[in-house]
DNA sequence: CCCCCCCC
């Protein structure tokens, strides 16, 4: 006795209706695998008249897939749906809810006798697409939110949620399922900048303050908003005139129609947002406020489990969960490139992956911060670096939730509380080779991968750890006279008087200190490499102390030669870091070595055995 | 057209 099928409403769908609630039948689906991303699903439905291949499943269900739920055959309710055109006029249906009713293996059979569905003249030769899956944009996009917090239209606090329930599917809100208004406009998830005809009706989850730039291109000001219907998230940003248009008017958690703004491949790079291609408003962009109730989510997350973060590109945007298990005291940092002091604290998030990853928060998120009760903390938009092998740190652009309520911070709750916290969890690169202390972070690479690997190049510092061999050092300029201070390292000018002047301290003293910046040529058995080495490192490179070198410098030249002699050829462990600086508008790859330790023969001949093992598989 | 987010 098998459910009878909902005769004529595919086509009806496909044909711009809205059918309340068809009954379909799976025929057979087919995963697609976006490139790292996550999977999606296409199905192929039967109405038991028609067939139609042209359905996605709505990624927070995919979770019907990868259980089971829906498998060939099934016969499922479709409690919501859109359907979308996209290039060619090609009508694509994405399955927002649905209840299974039957499993396949109940039913056992194709209902009735569907006909494959082919449209007029639009749709031509494409009635095989099941079989046939690369050749559309949408299938290989992944703008679907794996998890969604809906909106605050109940009494259970800020963070509301209907879909923290087994199976969370996304349950229409009464009277929102398939009204005229939601079926007239485009999902999100649907959008390319192959087609030119769409509104979207999306609410803001985030949006920026307005920023000046100026660069050699030019100068102006932007700011960016983030977009969210049911289907997926878009970031839409505007710059200069847009900037004054829509600013003051746009506002976080208020729904929005938005038409007629230009579409364009996303940096992922810089974007914490999960769609392939983001949205920049024109002087034709058309934005109105909507009024109406909505049940539009107020925020996604397309979590990573702490252990799987060594498959994701290092500076690359995730979203994670995790138990604050420790949490380091707030310190302070000068960065590099600014010179401003930076307030920091480092927090270890765990979950039931057994794994365990620093978190950077900075500045007012690192004050406020406090790990008391070990929270959950779910992040936005951290970005992931390979420091430590892998570790996170929280951006401006992040949003970062305290315990929030959703299904898998409940579940984090109780695992902690039940075992995570007796738990000893690991570490990335807890490989120890090369470290003397705690730190213990070594991110292997040989000269000929810091090349292959672009180190360095992205504008961004890498560090990384080589076992290399000093080829050559080049003693002229590698000792300079410095202020006795401590901590200020400035080169002084010698009065000639016997005192020594420092001009960042605005004083003069009858001593100076030896301080050291030594380049050398560093050779591993792929390449070479050059490097500049500081004080300490130069140090430990020459085997004495600044101090004595300098005056060996000034008062027995053999002797200082024969320093440099002896540690030619010498191997060391370095840590060194690697970034892109500009020198006269030339570009060119600086490697500064941070550390040099001796080799620990035993430490490094377990972690090649390791390396081995790793290649042999 | 931004895209810096800092330290090891």
């Amino acid at each position: 006795m098998a459910a009878k099928l909902s005769n004529g409403s595919i086509e009806a769908i496909i044909q711009g209706g809205s059918p309340d609630k068809p009954v379909l039948q799976v025929i057979s689906f087919k995963k697609i695998s976006a490139g790292g991303s996550a999977d999606r699903y296409r199905l192929l439905l039967s109405d038991g008249e028609l067939t139609y291949s042209h359905a996605m499943l709505a990624t927070q269900l995919n979770n019907y897939m990868e259980d089971g739920l829906i498998d060939n055959l099934c016969v499922i309710q479709v409690e919501r749906y859109l359907c979308n055109t996209i290039q060619n006029d090609r009508r694509i249906m994405i399955l927002l809810d649905v209840n299974v009713l039957q499993p396949g293996s109940q039913v056992g059979v194709r209902i009735g006798n569907p006909q494959q569905y082919k449209a007029g003249s639009t749709d031509g030769g494409q009635v095989n697409g099941h079989e046939n899956t690369n050749n559309s944009n949408h299938m290989q996009t992944d703008t679907t939110p794996q998890q969604i917090i809906k909106p605050q239209n109940n009494s259970n606090g800020p963070m509301s949620t209907n879909n923290n329930k087994p199976g969370y599917s996304i349950k229409g809100g009464g009277a929102a399922t398939a009204s005229p208004s939601t079926t007239r406009v485009h999902s999100i998830a649907s959008l390319t900048p192959y087609q030119n005809r769409w509104r979207i009706r999306a609410r803001i989850t985030q949006k920026s303050s307005v920023k000046t730039w100026s660069n050699s291109r030019g100068e102006g000001k932007l700011f960016s908003v983030n977009f969210l219907d049911e289907s997926g998230e878009i970031r839409a940003t505007g710059f200069n005139d847009a900037v004054d248009k829509f600013y003051d008017m746009l506002e976080v958690n208020k729904v929005y129609y938005v038409s007629r703004a230009t579409l364009k491949t996303a940096n992922k790079q810089y974007s914490s947002v999960n769609n392939d291609y983001e949205m920049t408003f024109n002087p034709d962009t058309n934005i109105e406020i909507c009024e109406e109730e909505t049940d539009l989510p107020t925020m996604t997350f397309d979590f990573v489990q702490i252990s799987d973060l060594e498959k994701h590109q290092p500076n690359s945007m995730i979203d994670i969960i995790g138990v604050v298990s420790k949490c380091g005291d707030i310190g302070s940092v000068v960065g590099r490139q600014s010179q401003k002091e930076i307030t920091k604290r480092d927090i270890t998030l765990v979950d039931q992956s057994g794994v365990g990853v620093n978190l950077t928060l900075w500045g007012n998120d690192a004050q406020q911060f406090s790990g008391d009760g070990n929270p959950v903390i779910a992040v936005k938009g951290a970005r992931l670096s390979d420091y430590g092998g892998r570790s996170l740190s929280v951006l401006a652009s992040s949003q970062m939730i305290m315990n929030p309520d959703i299904r898998e911070s409940h579940f984090l709750r109780g695992w902690y509380d039940r075992e995570g916290q007796c738990m000893n969890f690991d570490k990335f690169a807890s490989d120890g080779a090369g470290s003397s202390g705690a730190g213990g972070a070594t991110n292997w690479k040989t000269f000929s991968q810091v090349k292959s690997e672009n180190l360095g190049q992205s504008g961004k510092a890498d560090f990384f750890t080589s076992k290399a061999t000093i080829v050559y050092l080049k003693k002229e300029n590698c000792m300079y006279q410095a202020c006795p201070t401590d901590q200020c390292n400035k080169k002084v000018v010698d009065q000639g008087n016997g005192l020594y002047r420092c001009e960042k301290c605005n004083k003069e003293f009858p001593n100076f200190k030896w301080r050291m910046i030594l380049s050398t040529n560093l050779a591993d058995f792929s390449d070479n490499q050059w490097a500049t080495c500081f004080q300490e490192s130069a140090e430990m490179l020459l085997g004495e102390k600044a101090d004595v070198i300098g005056n060996l410098r000034e008062q027995d030249e053999t002797k200082f030669d024969s320093l440099f002699q002896n540690a030619l050829f010498k191997s060391f462990i370095f840590k060194l870091r690697a970034k892109v600086e500009t020198y006269n508008e030339e570009n060119r790859l600086k490697t500064v070595c941070l550390s040099a330790t001796p080799v620990d023969w035993v430490q490094y001949g377990e972690h090649l055995v390791k390396e081995i093992n790793q290649l042999v598989g």
